[in-house]
DNA sequence: ACAAAAGTGTTTGGAGTACACCCATGA
DNA sequence: TCATGGGTGTACTCCAAACACTTTTGT
C-alpha cells in the first residue's frame, strides 16, 4: 500500500486579500524575482507562507496577514485546499521554492483563505524581500502567477460572492469606517457583478438596521457632497 | 524561523457520507476498535484516509469512497480542511494510528468532504478491517467520535446545507431512483430544518422542469398510494 | 367504516424591479 | 450657468406563506 512520502510533503496556507479603492476590486500580490544567470523572471504570487510547527491553519493564515499588513483583526475565511501534485511542477516555481525555503520540496498541499480589509493610505506592507501591490482583479485574469494562483483567486472570488450573500454586511469590511452609500452600491455592485438602480438599492439599505446615518458629509468632491455613513454592529 | 518538521506531519482526506433513510438524515461512520492488555475501546470514525503519493485531494475521496461502497461517481464535495495540531493528541487517537499506519505520526491535517448518497439495501460496505454503518446524525451529536470527527460532520452539514440552497437538486442523490413529492418535501425538510407547508411545496416541485411524472404508484403502503417521480437532467 | 396519507386553489403581504425628475455643490 | 453626481416615490409583478377539505386505499 503506497503511503506518501512524508519527507517531501509540506503544507502552506495561502491568502487572496481583497480590497476596494472606491472603483474596483483589487488583490494583493507580491512581487517575486529570480536574478540567476540563466534564470531571470519576475512575476508575482498570492501572500502565503509554509505552516509553522503547532500552528493552527487559522493562526497560520493570520500570522501572514499581520507580518504583511502589520493589522490584526482582519476578516479571514477559508475557502478550499488545493493539492493537485502537480501545482508545484513548473521549473520557475521549483527554482524559487528552493532558493527561498531551503528545503527539499516534493509536494505542498496549500490552504486557501480570503481576507477582507480597507485599503488605506496609510498601509505600508512588509513583504520579506520583495514588494506588496494591489491589481485589479480583472487584470489578474490576464496574468500568469506563480504556481495555482490564478486558479486560486478565481475560486476566492466565487466564495466571497456566497459569503456576502449570506452576510451582506461583509462589505463594510472593504470600505473605509465613513462611506457614501455610493460607495457600498459600487462595491456591491463590483461583487455581484450586477448594476443595482440607485433607488432600489436607497430603499433596501434605509431597511439595514446596523447602517447609522451620520451629520456629516463626504468633502474635496467636484459636485454636491454626499452623506456619510458608518456601519455599527449588532452586539457592540 | 520555525519551519515545521515534516517528518511528522501528514494529509489525510475524511469523508462525511450523507444518506436518507425516508425519515432521517444519516451519516456513515466506521467502527473502530483496539483490543490492548491495557486498552479496550469501541468507537466511531469517519471514513478517511492518509493521501497517496500523486494522489489529488478530491481522487483520493473518490478513491476512498469507492473502496468502501463499490460504487462510482458519488457526488463529492471539499469543504474545510482542519488542522489544529492538537486534532491528534488524544491517548486513543495516538494508539489506534500508531497500530493502523505504522508510522511515526506527529500531526495529520486532514481535508474534509461531503458525498451524498443513496441509502440501499444492496449497498454492501467493506470497510478494510472494521464495519461501517449508517447513524441517524442527530444522535452523532451525544456520541464521542474520534479526533475532531464530530465537529467535521457539524460542519459538514452545514456544508450540504448551503450546496443545496444554491442547488436544490442536490437532493436527488439521496432519493432512490424514483421517489414520492413526500419523500423530496421530507428529506428537504431534514436538510433544510424547516416544515414546509404541503400544497405550498407541491406547487413547488411543480415548476421543477427536470421533475418527471412516472406512470407508477408505491406500493405496499397501508393507504393511498403516492405518484412516484423520477429526476431528469438537464443536459442527458 | 375508519384510519392514514395523497392531492388540490385561493388569498394576502412583502420584496424586488422598473422608471424620471429636481437638488446641491464646485468649477 | 453648467456639469456632475445626490437624493427621492410610485406602480407593477412575482414569490412565499397561510390556510381546509375531498380522495384513495388498505385494514
Amino acid at each position: 500500500m503506497a503511503i506518501e512520502n512524508s519527507f517531501t510533503l509540506h503544507i502552506s496556507v495561502d491568502c487572496v486579500v481583497f480590497g476596494f479603492d472606491g472603483e474596483k476590486l483589487k488583490v494583493l500580490l507580491i512581487e517575486r524575482s529570480i536574478n540567476e544567470p540563466n534564470e531571470l523572471y519576475n512575476d508575482k504570487k498570492l501572500p502565503g507562507s509554509i505552516i509553522f510547527n503547532n500552528e493552527d491553519l487559522d493562526e497560520a493564515a493570520s500570522r501572514i496577514l499581520t507580518e504583511l499588513t502589520g493589522l490584526k483583526n482582519i476578516y479571514l475565511s477559508q475557502f478550499k485546499s488545493f493539492g493537485n501534485p502537480g501545482r508545484t511542477s513548473n521549473p520557475r516555481d521549483i527554482l524559487w521554492l528552493e532558493r527561498t525555503t531551503q528545503l527539499k520540496i516534493g509536494r505542498i498541499v496549500t490552504v486557501a483563505y480570503t481576507a477582507l480589509i480597507k485599503i488605506d493610505r496609510k498601509l505600508v506592507f512588509n513583504a520579506a524581500d520583495s514588494s506588496a501591490n494591489w491589481y485589479d482583479i480583472k487584470e489578474i485574469a490576464k496574468m500568469q502567477l506563480a504556481f495555482d494562483h490564478n486558479q486560486i483567486i478565481e475560486k476566492g472570488l466565487e466564495h466571497i460572492r456566497h459569503q456576502v450573500n449570506l452576510e451582506p454586511h461583509l462589505l463594510f469590511e472593504l470600505l473605509p469606517k465613513k462611506f457614501t452609500i455610493s460607495q457600498l452600491r459600487i462595491i456591491h455592485d463590483v461583487v455581484h457583478q450586477t448594476r443595482s438602480d440607485v433607488r432600489n438599492f436607497q430603499k433596501k439599505v434605509s431597511q439595514m438596521p446596523y447602517l447609522v446615518m451620520l451629520d456629516e458629509v463626504e468633502e474635496g468632491v467636484p459636485h454636491r457632497a454626499a452623506r456619510l455613513y458608518k456601519y455599527k454592529r449588532k452586539n457592540p
